[in-house]
DNA sequence: CTGAAAGCGCTTACAG
DNA sequence: CTGAAAGCGCTTACAG
């Protein structure tokens, strides 16, 4: 708190008997061919001694880069952003890369506002989880479970999830298979329902559909909305966990017993599926690996050898809340 | 991406026909009585028109101080938490301050790794939450939710809002009141547990309690173990609404019907309150003000101005999950 | 293998 | 009210 102005590149440089530039070398690893085993272990000693870091700031200014990185997400109290956080954090810790986590608020200005974070030098670079990308890239960045042109995309594969959800109910015996969506614009929204009603054409069935705004009561409503339908469908395949639940909640309203009468599943396999009663029937996205993946990616754009890397499976997790449709 | 290399104060200088120090002078916001009004206006053209931003590390670098305060937490998964991040990073907007979200992992190196930072200048100053703090603060911080010698704390009225679940099943008549608590080291957790048992002591009442891991499943095992009790509880009192929610499958499991033979209350009011079936009833925590007054608090004590804000009350909601116990 | 030196873009006394 | 100048702590050619 006090005193002890910070050590710094010099201090170490004295003590250790060398100079300034050398101790700058060791700290940032640039040491193999430029200084002598012996001199890095006599730097790394001082510097140890002194309880010396480097300065961050000085480094950023001098160099260019922040090794920051930024995940920009709509909403930071999404239940499954914390995982895919984690997912980013872990892997940047190996490359010395953090990641903050930004919210810029709903508005589309703040959006842009945000994106210029990247011109104050604060992130280096950028991913966008739920956030719709400008029409040009301010800088690297790496769209997260969605797709636009001149962008590089890390994708769960949200087709083969659904392909698993509807495979089950259609297994279950069910024919009436309602769709429970949203109405948000990433693209993996628009790849469930039409992943949905290709399943559902396949086996030359039809069924309703609703998209509800992303929230329990909208859920509820909208499920209101489908479960008042004659026929009642028998099966409800929703966007997400949280609509899911919502869903849940209607059918309580209206005691229709969940599964008996009425199977739901739900999509991501959040604590919410878990939580829920019955526990949600859900298809797990890997979140941790989605995060680390989604910053590997990005590492490898901003090294100039974009990839675009294979979409990741999805789990089917049957649970309590599906089950054959009455008869 | 490419090209334009980012205006700096110089070229927004030279534009307005000034020197470079009175651009700084306009964007440090210190400006009254050294700037005139007319050149201000000239310079703040001049930057638009460039789309000038200052250079955050060059700013850091030279005044020492980052403007971004950390929130380390053991889980970023935490529903609770994406609502705290919340409140301060709006706080924070108002301020200039930039609330960084850190996760240091579970042992305790970790956690010193990250205290550091502070070191490292990439924070100016920090606060815990969830986070045990070392004996001394290695600089501005402050504890959200705990209390420990020598920091300044931000903290629920958590006894008020105990008395508030407690008395709430106390009225609705029950006698047998358990406590499904956590073994989590922050002191928030023991003071439900010691006024849950002063609120049954003046009742003249007693009651079991058992700790568990803080996760749903760990929830379930110590509801199971409550359960199996005789006489049985005909109330639970859980530390969490994450708790109440694994009290929920362990009642389902044992086909107990909730409420009709079984009270349990939850404690925070997240999401996971409102989508359990039946809703569960808790005590919401005002989260997003929790984070809110938690960064002003910081602030203050940066400023060399420290207070230690009241507690903030807790409001009771009762829902589906509690009614008068069976007779 | 090592060091002297320039300079990243700001802030802040200081002089006028 | 405005400007010239020093310097924050690094990185990185460059010279030896």
């Amino acid at each position: 708190m006090t005193g002890h102005h910070r050590p710094t590149g010099h201090d170490v440089a004295k003590l250790a008997g060398v100079s300034q530039s050398t101790v700058s070398l060791v700290f940032s690893g640039k040491t193999t061919g430029r200084v002598s085993a012996e001199v890095e272990e006599r730097v790394r000693h001082a510097a140890t001694r002194l309880g010396y870091r480097p300065h961050t700031s000085a480094s950023t200014l001098r160099a260019g880069r922040t090794r920051t990185v930024g995940l920009l997400v709509p909403d930071v109290t999404n239940p499954f952003l914390g995982h895919v956080l984690r997912g980013a954090q872990r892997a940047g810790r190996a490359h010395g890369i953090t990641v903050a986590l930004i919210e810029p608020g709903p508005d589309r200005d703040w959006q842009l506002t945000a994106m210029s974070a990247l011109n104050a030098a604060a992130i280096d670079a950028m991913m966008l989880f739920g956030i719709e990308p400008p029409s040009a890239a301010p800088g690297p960045t790496v769209l997260i479970e969605a797709v636009a042109d001149g962008y590089t995309s890390v994708l769960l594969d949200v087709r083969q999830g659904t392909t698993a959800a509807v495979g089950h109910l259609l297994d279950l015996g069910h024919r009436r298979i309602a769709h429970l969506g949203t109405d948000l614009p990433p693209t993996t929204f628009k790849a469930r329902a039409s992943r949905w009603r290709r399943e559902l054409d396949q086996a030359g069935l039809d069924a309703p559909e609703v998209l509800a705004g992303f929230s329990l009561q909208a859920a509820r409503g909208a499920a209101h909305q489908l479960l008042s339908m004659t026929p009642r469908p028998t099966a409800l395949f929703c966007d997400d966990d949280l609509l899911a639940a919502g869903a849940l909640m209607a059918a309580h309203d209206l005691r229709i017993p969940v599964p008996a009468e009425l199977s739901i599943i739900g999509f991501a396999g959040t604590l919410l599926s878990e939580a829920a009663t019955p526990q949600l029937s859900t298809v797990i996205a890997p979140a941790e690996e989605l995060g680390a993946l989604s910053l590997q990616t990005l590492l490898q754009a901003m090294d100039g050898h974009p990839t675009t890397p294979r979409p990741l499976p999805m789990t089917l997790v049957p649970r309590a809340s599906t089950a054959p449709p009455p008869r």
